[in-house]
DNA sequence: AAATGTATGTTGGAATTCCAACAAAGGAGG
DNA sequence: CCTCCTTTGTTGGAATTCCAACATACATTT
């Protein structure tokens, strides 16, 4: 882990706590790293609860699964991101989404445990830390809310126009790439795939905006 | 604000701290008491955050709403119960949804701005304080999750019966009592309230429930 | 280059939901 | 008891989505 330095004292997790304590904070974490293959689970829904994940290297989808296979993405985690934060400050014993890794990647694993306590380590900067959580946390919070926003829209392309809208504010431009190829993004809006690849040419055709692959331009 | 120290005791917001110390505390976090009609908005979008509500009496409702009138509910919030905690803790200065008053209701209104800072008072609590709101705001996710869940599903049926699975489950009893009317529901559910009212029906007719009012029943 | 596999786009009919309008039931107040 | 008002239930046609199947484009491997 020790090439992971920078990442790591540049996530807003360890904001605030110097890189030369880092060490520790991550020894008193009991901080694992792992890799996983593109498309393997990172935990599954199910797993025991109890650890907080920092995306090092790759990408993290965050989903809901059906007993009938309905997929539902409920987050995607970069390179500095964390995943399963919330679910493991809660009463909560076992996962209720699971983690697939999108590409080849690499995450470390913290665990939660001590980060709610008094560590008797002289370790001072649980504060700190549990501060940064609750901002992080209510991000995600926003995140959700947002899921939320596009998925009560009525139509497959008011879901789309309008998540597509807060990625070009996000990115202060109207020409982005988001993180989704069609399935994920259909799965995280909430619509079939081969209705929103419908709904995406007539978007074209009305001048609306072009897409290719990943990368959106939304147009006027 | 007086006649509420028990509620305010017991909320899990002020767990662990001493009955003796909350009054000083209410005083460095600028408790303010406010009462709102039936029907009223508490705060809107668009309005500054910066703030975490106490429900003391009554029940409020948070929801979204569109340039249409599409009408989202996020979440009810009963008495001892907080709202608005997350858009305060992230860098947000106005919330993105509103909350209106179900019933006549009364709320405390914290401010939070001291919560996340090193208060010169010696008020001693912000540490805990802030492990509690990351509980609480953990917690808060679960339950965007949970809505997500029940809002992925394909059919109004599944909708609503992995709902009222839920709420079943959550009360340890095939007969519950939910916090929300059919508006309200439709809306949490993110289907039309006639055609919920029709399925709810159908699920009558097939013998998988009854249902009168706010109180379910789930057969077999 | 051929072959294979994956991602994306297209299409048409079945199923579902939306929508508006109205009916019925229940509550509050006179 | 009656009226007014709110909530809930019902219904039918329009609009939308779902679903399965196939077509096309693109990337990777051999």
């Amino acid at each position: 882990m020790e090439g992971y330095f920078n990442l790591l004292s540049a996530s807003p997790l360890f904001s605030g706590i110097e890189k030369e304590d880092l060490s520790s904070m991550l020894h008193c974490l009991d901080a694992k790293v792992m890799d996983i293959a593109k498309g393997d689970p990172v935990f599954l829904e199910g797993d025991a609860a109890g650890f907080v994940g920092i995306v090092l290297e790759g990408s993290i989808q965050i989903v809901q699964e059906d007993y009938f296979g309905n997929r539902s993405v409920i987050h995607h985690s970069q390179p500095g991101d964390i995943f399963a934060e919330a679910f493991s400050f809660t009463d909560l014993d076992t996962m209720p989404v699971s983690g697939y890794a999108v590409k080849n990647s690499r995450c470390m694993m913290l665990a939660c445990g001590r980060m709610m306590n008094v560590c008797s380590n002289a370790c001072g900067f649980h504060n700190r830390l549990v501060k940064n959580l609750l901002r992080l946390v209510s991000r995600k919070n926003l995140m959700l809310n947002e899921k939320i926003r596009y998925m009560s829209k009525k139509t497959t392309r008011e879901k789309l126009l309008s998540y597509l809208a807060d990625q070009a504010k996000a990115a202060d431009s109207p020409e982005f790439t988001i993180p989704y190829d069609r399935q994920a993004l259909a799965d995280y809006l909430g619509v079939e795939r081969s209705a929103m690849a419908a709904e995406i040419s007539k978007l074209r055709k009305d001048g609306v905006l072009e897409a290719t692959g990943s990368r959106f331009r939304l147009l006027h």
